[in-house]
DNA sequence: TCCATTTGAATGAATGATCATTCATGTGGG
DNA sequence: CCCACATGAATGATCATTCATTCAAATGGA
């Protein structure tokens, strides 16, 4: 078709590739996602795959690098702009949960979680774990800054709950995945904030 | 080896090839278990496997069904022996993390969870669903007796308090999965229960 | 401007590995 | 000697990856 090519061009056909990819990996696993059925869903031949990545396994690191990044995007908008720091974690539940088609994020964030468990040291786990702890720490961060606006208990750990708000999203993913629509995970998410708020509330005697 | 043998030997033999093939698929997934290695791992050739079950997809959907029972059996025992309705929920909660080896239970939850979205129609998507739906209502009555106890608030959606009790525990796992022993899936349950015990403090205004 | 030549992207059949599954053969107890 | 198992090599499928070939654009000499 093309002699040369411009980089716009290649980059655009990296692209293609990687997107079939997420779906195709997301909708069927990794495993049972052949290089032909990626190749056909982009529009172009097995063989030419490899003018843009190396192995199946590049592609794959690819893929979960770029789904990595959406994910901090999410967060990273939800955190930004809202009145209020407990609002703020609500919000980055709420986008969490919203997926463009069907549960295919979450699908692809499971599968990495299995791959980072199953390969600790491999360099996509090492980045994985970073990516968390950072994802955590800046929740940390909003905790506090709820703590200090009085709208959560200032003597519950920071850190404890920042984890809290962490791990509940890949429980709803994993729950919703298997239960569909019978399960509300947006009221889940908004009954937690109801419990955080009510945290707040001066309260007699025990914690 | 043994020319005719008793019922016993048989169960012994479909229990331990079973069981190679849980620790197998939990530690390298499913498609990365090859029939030779869970004969090697049960102490057999790859051709007795077939004696007992009729395929690799007949054994996959025993040891999940068997994964299943194990997990319903830890809900029960931790739901039934405890003094307060919410320790029991806090118990629960402190099973489910507990793990024989490694994070293996855990990897197999995730693994059939997965494995549930991508064929909702299996028979083995409807039983787990059934299974989870189950899980849920009965931490749904839990929630009741909890609420009715005054530990826990009881303007509060009880079913939408259980989907959050139980959806919280797949989340523990994956994130313990990534990110080990920096996480510390046990307080967060702590704190859980605490947010679930002050909820239930009266209260001036909102909800 | 026009054609001959070069370039490198894309193809898809071929290769070699890996597996699930089968089956002809062995083996030991009754 | 026979039966109930067990064995493990052989079979056939499925894939990732490679590579000889094709072909359209780019180049440049006239």
């Amino acid at each position: 078709m093309m002699a040369k090519v411009t980089q716009a061009h290649v980059d655009a056909r990296r692209e293609s590739i990687l997107e079939a990819a997420m779906r195709l990996f997301a909708g069927k696993s990794v495993d049972r996602t052949t290089m032909q059925e990626i190749a056909s869903e982009a529009g172009i031949s097995a063989g030419a795959i490899y003018r843009y990545f190396e192995s199946k396994d590049q592609l794959l690191e690819a893929v979960f690098e770029a789904a990595e990044a959406e994910t901090a995007e999410k967060f990273r908008a939800a955190a930004a702009d809202n009145t209020s720091p407990l609002a703020a974690m609500v919000q980055a539940g709420y986008s969490a949960l919203d997926q463009p088609c069907g549960c295919t994020d979450s699908m692809m964030a499971l599968e990495m979680a299995l791959l980072s468990a199953r390969n600790p040291g491999s360099s996509f786990a090492v980045r994985h774990r970073q990516f968390e702890t950072a994802v955590i720490a800046s929740l940390e961060h909003v905790v506090r800054d709820a703590q200090a606006a009085g709208e959560m208990a200032p003597d519950l750990d920071a850190h404890t709950i920042a984890m809290l708000g962490y791990a509940i999203i890949p429980g709803l993913w994993a729950t919703q995945m298997v239960l569909g629509d019978e399960f509300d995970a947006r009221s889940v998410i908004q009954v937690l904030g109801t419990l955080f708020r009510r945290s707040a509330i001066p309260h007699p005697q025990e914690s």
